[in-house]
DNA sequence: CACAAACAGGACTAAAACAGTACCGTATCT
DNA sequence: AGATACGGTACTGTTTTAGTCCTGTTTGTG
């Protein structure tokens, strides 16, 4: 276990492919050429516009692009849009939800230890790392094309 | 999400508890101490004994153990003992799942860098910090305490 | 100004995972 | 022989997840 929900895991399919664009792409768009299920599609980009991974623009020609310049996007706050807060159980400060027994619970903060480790490994890991083509590119190149990209798409 | 199941929660109570014994503990001595419900007591125990991590003893006078040095014993086994291996998506070696979409999914192998760095966070992390008493002593004497007591237990 | 394109929000259902329990078998000590 | 304690597995109700659909709102265009 320890999984990321399937939402998840397709959300990074459309994040890349939004990457590689240089315009906003509608959720019809981004299904056809990501393979995943327009409804499914649209829930994600709906869920990440909300909270403002994404910026959405309504009517003709509208659709979705970044809400931010895409390099400095971590995974860990793409599961964070899509899974709420990280915490590996309900007895973790922040969790939203309370155990009823917190206040006699010996474990009482102690996963913290470990939501602590697991928060900061996954910010290490940027969305632009999930890119297939990032394995054989210069990382300096990948950015500038990245940033590139996106100050097209928000021009337009 | 990204959460550990709970009988891996109720684990980590349970081991925490039996690292402050130095002896054999039978799992209803366990589940009187921790509070935690016997049933679910022994379902974690034996299978963290499946695993290695405690050793067990049958019979009148048996009961769990560490099956090592419980200084040496990470996070990360505890919850793979109980989970199975760290994957966040099925899309990952080593998970066991295989996605039907391998070979043509543009992320195969790219959660991979998110997966090892949540394996190397968590490794480095050990059972003997969940302790609440470990924020209060030295580390030094913490680990020789918790050696004497693993000592005295294998021997008796 | 009417229509079509696109996002926004929420409701609903089927399927899967989890939690918790119970039962029966086997080993060991006294 | 009998009591204690682990070992394996099967079962069931509940919760979560996945996936879909419907209705409303915004915006550009002819």
């Amino acid at each position: 276990m320890l999984k990321v929900n399937k939402l998840t895991d397709y959300a990074v399919v459309v994040l890349c492919d939004l990457l590689r664009g240089d315009r906003l792409r509608s959720a019809a768009d981004l299904a056809q050429s990501s393979g995943v299920p327009l409804p499914t599609v649209s829930k994600i980009l709906k869920q990440l516009a909300r909270t403002g991974l994404l910026q959405s623009a309504r009517g003709v020609n509208g659709g979705y692009g970044f809400g931010r310049p895409p390099a400095g996007i971590s995974m860990a706050e793409v599961i964070e849009a899509l899974e709420g807060p990280i915490a590996v159980t309900g007895c973790v400060e922040d969790s939203g939800e309370m155990c009823e027994f917190v206040h006699q619970c010996p474990m009482n903060g102690h996963w913290n230890a470990v939501n602590v480790a697991i928060r900061r490994s996954l910010d290490e890991v940027r969305l632009v790392d999930m890119l297939p083509e990032a394995r054989f590119m210069d990382p300096e190149d990948l950015n500038r094309v990245i940033a590139e990209r996106h100050a097209a798409a928000m021009q337009a």
